[in-house]
DNA sequence: AGTAGTTGTCTAGTTTATTAGACAAATCGA
DNA sequence: TCGATTTGTCTAATAAACTAGACAACTACT
């Protein structure tokens, strides 16, 4: 009797055990060098074939997060999860700082374009305003860690694109327009699958989650200056506030 | 040809297109009674027969979050996400005030056991010490919003299984343990799908994504006094900081 | 009444997912 | 060295996923 994927939601059986294994290891169950349960006992743990756990962990060896040896076992080979802490005074290099060896945000593409309602509504803009729209990414050690949108007015930033490319740094560009601090108004958060643009970005892989922040910065007065939509791996990050 | 599942990561093919299309509902792009584009475009759009589209949206019909109509179209019959905000003073009851219509908090089940590493850190004890663990759920307007567990430590706290069947809130059964007041003292966020028994209890298709937050609050005197470990189906649900 | 556009149903064929069993190859300890 | 344990490889069979095409049933508009 085959184990039917209508009854199991669609998502395959090897990829639900790969999920279940990978969430063990970066929850900290397993740690760096532990053997895992031997190839049987894990079938018999998920009630599946062990052809069929033996799919989820060639997927896990192909992420790196395992490495089997034949004749003595297969062995976490791993990283844990980053943790980027959110409060009134976030940011971002900050809080991942001494979490990774190397930290770089990359720049991909910049736009002039009107507020939509959502976008006019967090920066406190009439619909339709100009905005200053920036994609962007980090990788912390190679990896890919976040994937952002940001908008800014246009008005009181119309070089952002270019000076957040030089700097690389969102709190150096605020520096640059006589903003010396700024701070959190609102995160928002949920979770959803990564589409295909993220998947392919954040080299994820298909059907992967993601945590998703909607952030609303604002100066001294309170008034709004950036809003960020970021998408993080949930299996590579976890937010804390 | 056929679209390969190994391509799209062990996804069934529909459920990718189910998410897409639920995301667009939830996330706003699709407002309640507005007609879906027709199956021959979803099809196109999503590279896919119109087969699979209509299973995909077989799936949201029973979901009941769209509904096809013979010659006319398929529309959306639906919902939005509730926001709960989370802060320093967090309150389940209060957060969600007014944007459900009943609110109710069911405790499953309860028993004294001893800390695990993580709970002991979480409540500042021993690994070791006497703890209450208790398992509740929460159901709005019919709908499960959450699945909780929830541990304390058993010294400070005895009776609090019992207590909280008869009054339901958290807050009422601080208050007749003589703490008038208690904040959060962190919250931790994090994603991933859900187990087999989340998706039975929160009443998910199979493969769906969970918010999980783990939460220490403290009395004035920064006491831990609670660690609640809560899954949040993400479809249902998102967190504002 | 007629026609275009939409969802509903049916048959059929190919690819992927899963199970099942058997045996080879490597490791480790008695 | 032997034997138990574990991963690696192969063949085969069944169920689910996906594609393809055709036509029925219903709606809305002219």
């Amino acid at each position: 009797m085959t184990k039917s994927q209508s009854a199991s939601g669609g998502v395959a059986l090897w990829r639900q055990i790969a999920d279940a294994i990978r969430l063990d290891i970066v929850g900290g169950k397993l740690a760096n060098g532990d053997r895992l349960p031997t190839e049987a006992l894990l079938a018999e743990r998920f009630s599946a074939n062990r052809h069929t756990v033996r799919r989820a962990l060639a997927v896990l060896a192909e992420e790196g997060v395992v490495a089997a040896e034949q004749g003595r076992g297969t062995f976490v080979k791993s990283i844990r999860r980053l943790t980027y802490p959110i409060g009134k005074r976030t940011r971002f290099r900050e809080g991942l700082k001494g979490q990774a060896g190397s930290l770089v945000s990359v720049s991909i593409s910049d736009k002039i374009e009107n507020a939509t309602a959502r976008v006019a509504e967090a920066l406190g803009l009439k619909p339709g305003t100009k905005v200053v729209r920036t994609e962007s990414m980090s990788v912390a050690d190679g990896v890919p860690i976040s994937r952002s949108t940001t908008w800014l007015p246009y008005r009181r930033f119309p070089d952002f694109a270019a000076r957040i490319k030089e700097m690389q740094s969102t709190t150096m560009v605020f520096q640059s327009y006589e903003i010396a601090d700024y701070s959190r108004a609102s995160t928002r958060i949920s979770a959803r699958h990564a589409d295909v643009e993220e998947t392919r970005s954040l080299n994820l892989a298909p059907g992967a989650i993601v945590l998703v922040s909607e952030a609303v910065d604002v100066d001294p007065e309170g008034e709004p200056l950036s809003y960020a939509l970021t998408r993080f791996p949930a299996e590579r990050m976890e937010l804390v506030v």
